[in-house]
DNA sequence: AATTCGTGGGT
DNA sequence: TACCCAAGAAT
């Protein structure tokens, strides 16, 4: 006569749990920051920019006291940049408006910007304790597997399934180590493909691999297929500077510095689009010169062809446009960018 | 409800 | 190679 769901869980929680900094304290603002920096994003990539970060901000005041493009320099990598945004704009809401108290409800908290269903959920169940289940992408992948769910674990039918076969077990005042767990079993254990039944300390409870339907588990409403598209950007040169202009406020890297260019239209020729986007941007006349190497990268939801050109200009009406800068090289880490303009800049500046 | 938003790693 | 997916939120 074995134990329980939970306690097997919470028992191998407390045995084989990862060691993870935001796991050695109990201040909300780091659970808080912890839980942006994870949205679609994996602990060991997440892991150093945490570091950084609370280094660098370590109270919510400190982070509500930095510029918005302090906060995106320590962003400049991790992606989503928004997430950077709203941290700082919730921040300033909280220090602001709410007298540097972190609400202490999720519906409270999720009024925030940036802090959507789940991060609340994380937030009131491992800084305060609360018993509310966090119901991330392991929870959904596990907990289908666990009670072989053959529902979406994204769609409102089977979230509402899950949400009710999971309050049936949450243990009363361990729901922070309860969906912690659960999220280490996800990570190491329960993986998407391939997951390691054999050593599962809930194993005995899995309807699934009772089943022999795990890895059947998840199941998955087809996705559309990818829109393709391709964008190109201009490296424009002089005298040991280079030109940067700051991106739209919507859209892809909103806000954030970069190359001139951008998507081309449909089946737009590469040097005839990018010749349009800077004469658009720039509001000049531009002679596009030979390409340099390609740059190819691949975004989550479409294809980037970032196709780099020298530029020569027409005028000098360029250096007074507003939005843009000549940045010597040297220079180039004052300014948050792009992952992929961050490294071509740094490849530039390397000569 | 369907899309959009970055990047890195796995298969 | 091409595709999947990862501690989601906003629109």
């Amino acid at each position: 006569m074995g134990r329980g769901l939970a306690a097997d869980l919470l028992g191998w929680f407390a045995q084989s749990g990862r060691d993870l900094p935001w796991r050695r304290t109990a201040d909300p603002y780091a659970i808080w920051v912890s839980e942006v920096m994870l949205q679609q994003t994996r602990v060991e990539t997440a892991v150093p920019y945490y570091e950084r970060f609370m280094e660098r901000f370590p109270d919510l005041r400190s982070l509500a006291a930095a510029s918005q493009e302090e906060v995106l320099l320590l962003w400049e990598g991790l992606g989503y940049y928004s997430r950077a945004r709203h941290l700082h704009q919730a921040a300033n809401q909280v220090v602001g408006r709410l007298g540097g108290r972190i609400p202490e409800s999720q519906d409270r908290l999720q009024e925030l910007p940036g802090v959507g269903r789940y991060t609340a959920a994380a937030i009131v169940a491992i800084a305060f304790r609360q018993d509310t289940l966090a119901l991330d992408g392991n929870l959904r992948r596990v907990l289908v597997r666990l009670f072989d769910i053959h529902l979406d674990p994204r769609s409102p039918d089977g979230e509402r399934e899950l949400e009710r076969r999971a309050a049936a077990i949450l243990p009363r005042g361990k729901a922070s180590e309860f969906n912690q767990g659960l999220m280490d079993l996800g990570a190491l254990i329960c993986t998407p493909r391939r997951p390691a039944c054999s050593v599962c300390p809930l194993a005995r409870h899995c309807l699934a691999r009772r089943r022999g339907t795990q890895e059947l588990l998840p199941v998955r409403a087809p996705r559309a297929p990818l829109p393709e598209r391709v964008a190109v950007a201009a490296v424009w040169q002089e005298n040991g500077k280079v030109l940067l202009r700051r991106n739209p406020s919507r859209g892809l890297l909103a806000g954030l510095w970069g190359f001139p260019g951008g998507l081309l239209a449909e089946g737009e020729d590469e040097r005839v689009g990018l010749r349009r986007l800077i004469e658009q941007q720039l509001e000049i006349q531009i002679r596009v010169g030979d390409p340099l190497p390609r740059l190819k990268h691949s975004y989550s939801h479409f294809r980037v062809n970032l196709q780099p050109y020298t530029c020569q200009s027409a005028g000098r009406r360029l250096r007074e446009r507003a939005g843009t800068r000549w940045v010597e090289l040297k220079g180039l880490g004052q300014l948050p960018m792009g992952k992929l303009d961050r490294q071509l800049a740094e490849r530039l500046a390397a000569g």
